[in-house]
DNA sequence: GTGAAAGCGCTAACAC
DNA sequence: GTGTTAGCGCTTTCAC
């Protein structure tokens, strides 16, 4: 059902259509543009009036090629389908905001060959910088990266070797203090819920942490759930049910994300479940979503945008060029909420 | 606390590089490396084995400077903070799976002004097609997307004016059916609870479809809250208490969104209230999350990833110059859940 | 099947 | 303050 067919293809205008239109060389036109200041107003005036007359948009393409400078920063990120990457773009824009950088996002999918082929495609349109999630690439993505003569910014996770700057959190630490507070609080027979991902390596690494603490106190984990795909919220739910009636005498969950602790939760209040007496709750994140349950869910924040900004702002500095292989680590805070007991 | 100081500023490698590596013309390394036919098997070989032990990535910027093709899709949304945008992402990338078109993303916040500028320095990289949500743009945005040449796609609204292409579905009829649902329902006393946004076009004509029902039936909203920013779920909570205490005697709440409406609909259901028999709810979009809400809300579908995914294939379609110009309009289905009784 | 020359639209560098 | 010249790294075109 077509109603109208424009002339794809129109000839875009070029700095020669405003320079004749405003005769003004093509080079002082470009300078206006740029906003240089060695113009005088009156040719300024003539050029901008031309050139918002003829709805002039300049080729960013000839311009990097001749100026050999791009103010694009390639984002690349695992997912889009949870809040959790949306808050880090976020702090990654904020981080940008009073520089000439632009970001540029591409996702994964969690697939390390995917991240290799968005990354060459990225690097391709030369950005000024990459920042990227994780530390775990493939051998060819992380020689891109070491090759590509920009600044690299691998963002939430700082457990391993990084290439060359780096901001996050340690997740090993983080699942560490979870289970310490879990075993002080009193709980010993405890269960995990997470997902079926075995290339999210920060929530591997979590886990990791949380099982040595509690093989450290001789407990471990005697029951897990696992999922993939579908509404986390859902899945929280059905996994809690599965979990509980398998094995009733569980007097803890940890659940690898807030998402599924939340439904996990909500289930848990439906059957008149004690929370935090009789069973305790916790998950990960700390998605703003917490902020509308009945009750505070325990968990921990990721300090997602905190580490977009930060990101974001060694991008800058490198570029111009200040600084650059720097190592952040962000101290994520435990918020105990209501679904753990006091010790 | 720099660790390490890579020499940012390392010459990219050019086709020069692996002509020289490998013993080959420029022209012809551009040939294997553009994977086209007419190379000898034995060129092609040493062409690539060259480019991959250098490490070589094009240089895109060159290439489409020489060619004037670019195969980048201008993808400019409102939000990233609720889920209904990423969905259409989500589409977008599934349409343009089996092209040569890969999506770049722009977010305006639901500003016109930012929507101009993000337009701007969108189409100085002269991509291959624009998709853009709304029909309301500023009128400088409106002339570039005219003068651009390339197709243009407005998703989401179908009630206006189109540029070129259109998907989406028509939120003043979404408003008309969801008033005229609740009116056979039996409820009466309505209320509304929606975001302080004056430039979110699209809840303002469901609104308005909406008001348009009920005043032919005689009837009016009774009362409406707003609220703009922090956690959606916790204000529709709090809005959500706040409007019954004012009016307790309302009969129905219709929320501009569906996280909104959770966000209520879970304050009814601890505070005792009748859904949907003393109090009927519902939102707006078909979030996945109210999959794992104790009992549904009422929704419409918004068709958020179709129309991402259709509108994909309108660009792919224009740019291998098949079409132009299409309208399509998706029908949003209704979904009563179980907080409308049954009329 | 391969190579040489020209040029995409802009900006750096320098002259005036 | 303004103009001229020479490329940026590719691809197009055409010759061989």
């Amino acid at each position: 059902m077509a109603h109208y067919h424009p002339p794809y293809s129109r000839r875009p205008l070029t700095l020669r259509d405003v320079s004749e239109a405003s005769g003004v060389s093509e080079m002082t036109v470009s300078r206006v543009l740029r906003n240089r200041t060695d113009v005088s107003a009156a040719t300024r005036d003539k050029v901008l009036s031309a050139a918002k007359r003829l709805g002039y948009v300049p080729n960013k393409i000839a311009g990097a090629l001749a100026s050999q400078r791009v103010n694009l920063v390639a984002v690349i990120i695992p997912s889009l389908s949870n809040m959790v990457f949306p808050e880090v773009l976020r702090g990654i824009s904020d981080g940008l905001q009073d520089t000439a950088l632009q970001p540029v996002f591409g996702v994964t999918e969690y697939s390390a060959e995917r991240e290799e082929s968005v990354l060459y495609e990225m690097l391709s349109w030369r950005p000024s910088g990459v920042i990227l999630a994780g530390l775990e690439h493939s051998d060819a993505a992380r020689a891109m990266l070491v090759n590509s003569g920009i600044p690299i910014v691998e963002i939430m996770d700082v457990d391993g070797a990084a290439i060359d700057s780096v901001v996050g959190i340690s997740h090993r630490a983080a699942g560490r203090q979870m289970a310490a507070a879990i075993l002080t609080a009193g709980y010993r027979r405890i269960g995990f819920l997470g997902t079926k991902m075995p290339d999210d390596h920060r929530a591997r690494k979590r886990l990791e942490g949380f099982n040595e603490v509690l093989s450290k106190a001789g407990v471990s984990l005697i029951d897990a759930e696992y999922y993939a795909g579908g509404s986390a919220l859902l899945k929280g739910r059905e996994m809690t049910q599965a979990i509980l009636s398998r094995t009733p005498d569980l007097d803890f969950l940890y659940y690898s994300n807030d998402m599924i602790g939340a439904g996990g939760l909500l289930w848990c209040l439906e059957h008149g479940i004690d929370v935090p007496g009789k069973l305790g709750l916790a998950g990960f994140n700390g998605v703003e979503l917490l902020d509308g349950l009945p009750i505070r869910l325990a968990t921990m924040d990721a300090c997602r945008r905190q580490i977009g900004s930060r990101a974001a702002s060694i991008v800058a500095a490198a570029t111009a060029d200040t600084g650059g292989g720097v190592r952040i680590e962000l101290t994520p805070k435990l918020d105990p909420g209501a679904t753990i007991r006091l010790g």
